[in-house]
RNA sequence: GGAGGGGUACCCAAGAGGCUGAAGGGGCUGGCUUGGAAAGCUAGUAGGGCGUUAACGCGUCGCAGGGGUUCAAAUCCCCUCCCCUCCGCCA
């Protein structure tokens, strides 16, 4: 299991190398592999040659005894050769680890078209949709305006749990369901998912194939189960995990999944960030969408699917903005990433509300997930996206603070009046 | 939580240290037969990883997963996971 195929890295190090350098950190350590790698090799070639030796013997030995003969010269000529392999194994396995682990900490190869840059100052905006709406009126946050309608309670949610959590009331409660219900229609009714409701905790190898782990162990809530099960940080780590270890038929693919979950995060490192409201939360629901697809579509099925994503956003008539994530803004697991912005009044800017992105062979590479090209042929490495369709709780600031109304009641999208039963929060 | 039974290839299933390079069925693919089909007969059917090679190949590892014993492990020992049955508890 590891990311980039070491065999990849051994005949295009310096590209590797000069590509990863483009998210902002040096990977010149990189270079010690080939050596690490051609050692890795001849060892194998060693022990095996032993072994076939061996093989070789032992299959005498056990003919020997069966036409009583003396096998014991035999077996005295076996014996140097069982404390050889035993020695080059352990080197081997030394090898092995230390080219795992390099490469498990190592991200995936940004797209070779991605804008270069240092951070998220960077990112290109590719287009906008809708004007910012406009008031003429003062407007406020979305937590003044939920707490004139006592829709969300931080207070009480924090007793029974901590900060960072919400405890949604009324019609705030009954959006929040309206939203989740609403975008899994569309993606499964009219984009064409296969709908899936998915387990909320993961195993470890489920994290490591998806690339949360080893780096990013401090992100997520882990559980004091001594079977070393987290919290699903995002649908897209039982998502991709369906498929881990199988091979698919070509003719299956792509196959596309979305599935509604609740997302449980650290957010470790963002302390004093966005702590008034539910932009960031412990605990914030989502929907998901997951596709496995062959190399040559891969790129194709992600404007779909990022297309697919803005459609909630066209229905819900919030304006927004896509853009295109630079190399040095880009995730650990990702070739290519695109985030869609929504518009936040009380902010006055556009706030990230989904993440579309193809992850290449990497997340397949590391889970062991293939597909068959043609019968018969041998099985290859299939593509893995992933997709916000999209994050409900910010879809619910998104709505309150954009249709929020003079007299402090908020207006229901008409696309979703179906959903919540009436035309207005108030 | 308690007591048992299992995991062998696409499926079922035998094997219980060396003649297993895993039997035998089913299924699948082809052939014979037929006007065509079914049935019958017959042949083929271990995938995958890794190493090596220009390639054909060759080697190595594979019987849930991981360790160990042994010259030699599907087979013996240890650990883990998963499935099934019964009891208890529970939405």
């Amino acid at each position: 299991m590891t990311m980039l195929d070491i065999r990849y890295v051994r005949e295009h190090l310096d590209e590797v190398i000069e590509r990863l350098n483009k998210r902002g950190e040096d990977f010149s350590h990189l270079r010690d592999l080939v050596e690490a790698d051609e050692k890795r090799r001849s060892h194998i070639a060693q022990i095996e040659s032993l072994k076939a030796k061996r093989n070789e013997i032992s299959k005498k030995i056990g003919a020997y005894k069966r036409e009583g003969k003396d096998s014991a010269p035999l077996l005295k000529e076996v014996e140097s050769g069982k404390a050889q392999i035993r020695e080059l194994e352990e080197k081997l396995d030394e090898l092995e680890n230390h080219i795992k682990n390099t490469l498990l900490n190592t991200p995936n190869l940004p797209h070779k078209d991605i804008p270069h840059g240092k951070d998220d100052s960077e990112n290109v905006e590719l287009r906008k949709w809708g004007e910012k709406t406009s008031f003429d009126f003062e407007v406020k946050p979305h937590w003044d305006i939920a707490a004139a309608l006592d829709i969300l309670d931080f207070d009480r949610a924090a007793k029974m749990a901590a900060s960072r959590f919400v405890v949604y009331k009324d019609l705030g409660a009954r959006l929040e369901r309206a939203l989740i219900n609403f975008m899994m229609d569309m993606h499964a009714n009219e984009h064409g998912y296969r709908e899936i409701l998915l387990p909320y905790i993961v195993n470890e190898t489920s994290m490591m194939a998806t690339g949360q782990f080893p780096k990013f162990t401090d992100d997520a809530f882990k559980l004091t189960d001594e079977r070393g099960l987290y919290l699903n940080p995002t649908a897209e780590v039982p998502g991709i995990n369906m498929h881990r270890d199988e091979i698919l038929s070509a003719e299956d693919l792509p196959i596309q999944y979305v599935a509604f979950t609740t997302a449980f995060r650290q957010e470790a490192g963002s302390a004093g960030r966005d702590t008034r409201g539910i932009i960031r939360q412990h605990q914030f629901n989502k929907v998901e969408l997951i596709k496995f697809a062959t190399p040559d579509t891969s790129y194709d099925e992600l404007e779909k699917m990022l297309e697919n994503s803005e459609n909630v956003l066209k229905a819900l008539n919030l304006p927004y903005r896509v853009v295109e994530i630079c190399s040095g803004d880009l995730g650990f697991a990702m070739a290519k990433t695109y985030d869609i912005e929504v518009y936040i009044p009380s902010y006055d800017t556009y706030r990230e509300i989904g993440s579309i992105s193809n992850a290449e062979d990497f997340q397949a590479r590391r889970g062991n997930i293939r597909y068959r090209p043609q019968k018969g042929s041998k099985p290859e490495l299939l593509h893995t996206l992933n997709g916000s369709g999209l994050a409900v709780g910010r879809t619910v600031v998104a709505i309150l603070e954009n249709y929020q109304q003079k007299d402090g009641s908020v207006k229901v999208p008409e696309a979703l009046v179906p959903y919540m039963n009436t035309d207005v929060i108030k």
